[in-house]
This record gives structure tokens, C-alpha cells and sequence, in this order.
DNA sequence: CGTCATGTTTACGTTAACGTCAACTTAACT
DNA sequence: AGTTAAGTTGACGTTAACGTAAACATGACG
């Protein structure tokens, strides 16, 4: 398997993000790159622990948060059995709340669209006014 | 109409969240309580406001974001033909991110689902290998 | 060998979204 | 009238999630 190490550079292009945010995430234990001397040189790894970061983010959920479910995408079956009982429960929570965030996101969708029915009713009446 | 006027201790109860929370938003402008004297008294409106201010921030929106999105729940036909124009653009724009939005979130749940059926396995395994 | 791009650490600054006082005012009881 | 209870306005503190700037290291290249 080829490693395919990627540097600072690359992620940032690859990712949109700063050299900051990626230094952040490290310090915080949410990736964990290799060193080359000491530059970094970020892993299969650490771009798939990054994709679910950032998906994370745009659905409201704490770094803190995320660093807890991430464990879970770690199948290199190095986990003991308590530690990953603990993290199966803490998947069991977050799917359960982005099971609800997903039924209240459909509600949300279907109010907007009702309101904007309603305001292209209204942007007509307008237009039609104007004669 | 009965106005159904609430108190911010009403407000709190019923939402779970703090006095300094509302006249938080009010300084934002998000919410806009009627006075008596100097005390506040929430309306209808501002519920309903509320209503979807919390359930914004629960989606990753800040409360700017939250804020260009409210007036197009104000279906009170005060508003001008511009001004309803830009409003409705606002939403076409934060409709199709809801929708993207929707569609990461089912994929994001399905693989979350897919890792928790491999972590049940692996559990699994770890009684069986006890006997 | 110099220099230049790319990286590093360290440290302080910033913004959003509130929390936490302190010092007052007002309304409501007793 | 006195005294709570509930509310108010500042003003400053806090946490998360980075940004920004300074000072230094290092490898590649002409």
C-alpha cells in the first residue's frame, strides 16, 4: 500500500483550509500527522479523519464533539473492549441526534419552501400591479 | 387576537434559555419585544422567531446568517418590492444549502450506520472469544 | 555558499455567543 | 411605607475556533 503522504500545502489546496487550522486540529488531537524531521506529512489517515471534521462543523457539532466520534472510524482493530464499547455508545448517541437533526431539517426545508411559495404569490401581485 | 404577551421568565421557561440569551438577540436585532415601562413582553412573533433562531444555530447557522432568513417569516405584507426580492433570494440561497445539506447528512447517517454495524461485529467477536 | 520558499514554534489578537457580576428601577405584597 | 422579587442596563469575563505576526530552521536550487 503507498502511504501517499500529502504536506501542509497540499491538504490546505486539497481541503480549503489554513496551515493554522491543521496545526489547531493537532494540537487538539484531531489529526496526528507523521513527521519528516519536523515537518508534517498528513496519512490516508488523517484526510479521511479530516473529510468527517468538516463534515462534522457544517452540522453544528463541536470540535470536542467530533473528536469522540472519530475513534469510531478507526477500523484498524486496535481498540480494546471497553474502549470500544464507549465508542460504539457515543456513536449510538450522535446517530440518534443526526437522526433527529434529519427529520427537523426536512421540517425546516418544507416551512421555507411554504414561505417562499407564499412570497413569489406576493412578488407577482406586485408585477402585477405594475400593470 | 388575544396578543399572548410573555415575560422573559416565560420565555425562558418555555425555551430553556437564559434572560441573557433574549435580550442578547434583541441587541442583534433578532427579536424585537414589545416594552412595558421598561420590561420586555415577547409576542407571538417573537416566538415564533425564536422558534427558528434555536433551531438555525442546532443546523451549524450563525445568528447573522439566521437573521438575513427571518424576515421572510414575517408574512405581514408590510414589506416593499425590493426589499421582499432580496429577501427571497435569501432563501433560495439557504434553501439549496439546506437541501445540500440534507444530502450529506443522509450520507454522513448511512456511513455512520456502516461503522457501527462493523464496531457491533467486532464486539461480537470479543464475546465469543471469552467463551 | 547564499538566498528563497516553505516550513516550524511561540505567543498574542480576534470574533461570536453568550455568562457573570454590580448597581439600579419598578411592581407587587404585607 | 418597607421590603422582597423580578426586571433592567452597563461592563467586563469566558470559551471555542481559529488569525496574525515574529523569530527561527531547513532543504532545494542557481
Amino acid at each position: 500500500m503507498t502511504d501517499d503522504l500529502m504536506t501542509i500545502r497540499d491538504m490546505c489546496a486539497a481541503y480549503d483550509v489554513t496551515p493554522r487550522t491543521l496545526r489547531f486540529y493537532e494540537a487538539k488531537e484531531l489529526l496526528a500527522p507523521q513527521r519528516h524531521g519536523t515537518a508534517r506529512l498528513f496519512t490516508r489517515r488523517d484526510r479521511a479523519r479530516l473529510t468527517l471534521i468538516l463534515r462534522g462543523k457544517r452540522f453544528g457539532f463541536s470540535l470536542e464533539d467530533i473528536r469522540q466520534l472519530l475513534d469510531m472510524y478507526d477500523r484498524d482493530g486496535s481498540q480494546q473492549e471497553a474502549q470500544l464499547r464507549r465508542t460504539f455508545e457515543v456513536a449510538q448517541t450522535r446517530l440518534a441526534q443526526m437522526q433527529r437533526q434529519r427529520a427537523e431539517l426536512d421540517e425546516a426545508i418544507a416551512e421555507l419552501q411554504d414561505q417562499m411559495e407564499w412570497g413569489a404569490r406576493q412578488l407577482a401581485a406586485f408585477r402585477n400591479a405594475a400593470e
